[in-house]
DNA sequence: TTGAAAGCGATACCAC
DNA sequence: GTGGTATCGCTTTCAA
């Protein structure tokens, strides 16, 4: 494997000149720059990462710490990821990968040991053990998702609290007034995690704000929980009218128990979604939904991360607006 | 952040002591084992990767090449990816990942710039590009799939022509004369992704083998695709009654639309999924499966690695046997 | 059983 | 505009 020293050598230069061409980090004439432009793609010469890891403090490796559940939403994380990679490339980063399951003992060690130079970690909860340990980390950190104690912590999420707001807006303002909002499984409650309490606070005072008559309810991704939510949602006195459903997994199957129970969408019943666009898009009926912006986070997420690491170490907060496409799953009541 | 100096200073011994107490590779007193290992708690000591990279010439780093198309299956790359992280960190290994749209030059230079020792790609096509890069690459590498033409190269993958036959065999044995298969879309195919055509051959030959009338049909993930496929099918004068689905996209959508048809599995029609397990249970009905066994393959591609580096250089093609598992979903005829 | 010191391959400071 | 070289923090050979 050519070193920077063989390199110099084939292009009678020394090793900090070649150095500097690559970095461009002092001006190189013009005849020298091409000689050892040459002689690098001849011997087809790469930096050896380690060296230049040790010699300029800088790895330019990125650790992003995903959750691997199953309980997760499985097509938004792996948007984020592919996000997240590609987006780190254009700086000339790559990523590292850690699984949640490894644990908090996993941050203290890329960060002491300087394998990566910053660390992106999703899936946040609102009272997430990791928060002061990512604090103490010394090195920049930017958090998918919004942890009640984020000081000092740099953030970017939807702006799930809105995002309910939007859903339950949208329907009152078709004139609706008895609504439910089928959530994430009771799990992701019980978990604590941010995003779906934002949604559910979100969901509920705009209801209570429009005097609506809100029910809500947590749905396991299983057929059976989905049939009891619905025989319990559709049994009621009080005929709910709009169905906000934050939930992925249970879009198909709600679609077709509804079909199958003879509930016209959006005739007899409207349904807003919350998730990715293409998911909104790809049900039996396309869906009505807020869109959950997985690249656009993640591409965010990776360029805060840059910005930290340019020296810009203020903690800011993201909160991404909502936005709502009408693809017709909802109808005027 | 504390050095190796810092550790021996304070244990009163030489850096190359502390190195050894590290790595294990000479014998230490039991007393200086102790100071050594105490100071390095009380320091939060960790070694330093660039630097043990650049002495050792091992980074403990391995490449993920992941596709991050939509076309794919996404929670099962998931659980491969998954798998192959916690498998790697039971090495001391990390994982970098790569994502296939950063194409082929990045192979290259994460190899020669050191940045991972060894390198693990996904989603091997039958004649892909990749092939002849990885070969040369003169690191360890381990494919997921089958090339057509994988000399010298180690493989392991799911025995898909054997899954194809084995979900055609258990239809026979059921007194099936009527088959098709339901497979992954068109853009898979003409892509030449490497365990569809196998799958296809087993699911073909076998049938052949059987005297039964076969029929095969690539369905594009959408409903439009699968009711087009359907009408077709199900026109057919001599009534298909066994159905092999070799697509986990289109699963969900199919029992509904059967359902919707009318037609009840499995007494009207009988299916067998190929799929990860979790999805053949968690679907309307439980469904017969010939499993994905997607963790497996990854845990099996980590550890082809990690024997590759041990100095193990002999290629190997590890084809796992498919195992069929009958939740009802299929009946005799 | 332990220590001293020579690398590993870059970067970046100091000279010229 | 270019070169020389100390330095980063560890591993590993050589010596004792």
């Amino acid at each position: 494997m050519a070193t920077i020293a063989d390199v110099a050598r084939a292009a009678g230069v020394s090793p900090s000149t070649v150095s500097y061409v690559l970095s461009g980090k002092r001006s190189i004439s013009a005849d020298t720059r091409q000689r050892v432009e040459r002689s690098i793609r001849e011997l087809g010469y790469h930096p050896n990462a380690g060296a230049r890891a040790l010699a300029s403090s800088k790895t330019n490796l990125l650790t992003l710490v995903v959750p691997l559940r199953t309980d997760i939403n499985v097509p938004v994380v792996m948007q984020f990821v592919a996000a997240t990679v590609t987006t780190a490339r254009t700086y000339d980063y790559d990523v590292l990968i850690l699984t949640r399951d490894e644990g908090i003992e996993e941050l203290p060690r890329v960060a002491a040991s300087s394998i990566a130079d910053a660390l992106i970690v999703m899936d946040m909860e609102a009272a997430d053990p990791r928060v002061s340990v990512l604090r103490s980390l010394d090195r920049p950190v930017v958090l998918i998702g919004l942890p009640d104690s984020h000081e000092g912590l740099t953030c970017v999420d939807l702006d799930f609290e809105a995002a309910g707001a939007k859903c339950v807006e949208h329907l009152a303002s078709l004139g609706h007034r008895t609504v439910a909002l089928l959530g994430p499984s009771p799990v992701v409650y019980s978990r604590g995690t941010s995003y779906a309490g934002r949604f559910l606070n979100g969901f509920q005072q705009t209801a209570t704000a429009h005097k609506m008559r809100a029910t809500t309810m947590p749905c396991a991704p299983t057929y059976a929980a989905l049939r009891t939510c619905l025989d319990n949602l559709l049994a009621r006195r009080r005929a709910i009218t709009g169905l906000v459903v934050h939930n992925e997994a249970i879009l198909g199957p709600l679609l077709a128990e509804l079909d199958k129970r003879g509930k016209k969408v959006p005739q007899d019943i409207s349904v807003v979604a919350v998730c990715p666009d293409d998911m909104a898009v790809s049900q039996a009926i396309p869906l009505t939904s807020v869109s959950i912006p997985a690249a656009t986070v993640g591409q965010l997420a990776v360029e805060m991360a840059m910005k930290q690491l340019d020296g810009d170490r203020d903690p800011v907060i993201r909160l991404l607006p909502p936005e709502l496409t009408d693809r017709g799953s909802t109808a005027p009541r």
